[in-house]
DNA sequence: AACTATTTATAAGA
DNA sequence: TTCTTATAAATAGTT
């Protein structure tokens, strides 16, 4: 029959618990598409951290060959980065790309999970890093009388 | 003229620099969307960084009612989490949802920064203290021979 | 910045 | 759950 198919639907919570589920796993999917797309396409660098509405944490994350944050991996430059994930639990779509991660965390290994935490951490690095600079641009402008714009200059990386 | 108005495009990196940055930013502008729907949509929480091709950073980032990373901001739960982002460096979009921040890092102010990097932090913790839970689900089964599975089940938060 | 031809994502339904 | 499909949303090229 010529039902109705699709109507607008706002941007209301879902509340329909049925619903919710396969929303949310659609457009978690859409969602890191769409990452991998602007890392390809852009050569830039993206992760993406979603939490679902159950609290099971999913992580996306690309890698670039100028990587800016160090390959949000650290050490072991060189080495074999990209298996972090085994193959078996890497979802469809990377062979293009090669991406790093793209899995709940809950299917990570331990060995996967420790470099994860070390990637975190030298993001909180690099953002510890520029708050110590503009600290310090802050100080050299109080010195020198200069505006407090030139703050908004420093980049990270 | 009735030129071609489009053609479908592939999956490689656009060289074109002027094309580039348009693309990023629309790319860019269209990931956050994204983010945000899933977190009005679903309830979920969702953190999102990209360092464009030049090397700028920028996040984009959702609290919701039943925060599961401690709202990814730590201390002070009940205080002004959702004034981090001055609201004039805030861009459109988030009246609806109060989204937390959504600006390029080199426009956030030290304060904001020092918070990002706790958060950070934050979920570093998060991801380390799985780790340990699972080091220890893996010693209590080599003593009482249960099979791996069981360290699967683990969830974060 | 705005427009629009197309492609892409996706909510419902099967 | 996976597939289909009608419709909405995103966006590359253009102006």
């Amino acid at each position: 029959m010529e039902v109705a198919r699709k109507k607008k639907m706002g941007r209301k919570k879902i509340e329909k618990k049925s619903s919710l589920e396969v929303t949310f796993s659609k457009r978690r999917t859409g969602l890191f598409k769409k990452a991998g797309d602007v890392c390809v396409l852009c050569g830039a660098e993206a992760a993406v951290i979603v939490f679902s509405p159950g609290g099971k944490a999913f992580v996306f994350g690309h890698p670039t060959a100028d990587a800016v944050i160090d390959r949000f991996l650290g050490r072991d430059t060189g080495t074999s980065s990209h298996a972090v994930v085994p193959a078996e639990q890497v979802a469809h779509g990377q062979e293009e790309g090669g991406f790093w991660w793209e899995a709940p965390i809950d299917n990570m290994g331990l060995n996967e999970l420790e470099q994860f935490k070390g990637s975190l951490e030298k993001l909180r690095e690099k953002v510890a890093d520029r708050v110590e600079e503009m600290t310090m641009v802050m100080v050299m402008e109080s010195e020198s009388g200069a505006g407090p714009s030139s703050a908004t200059m420093l980049f990270i990386s």
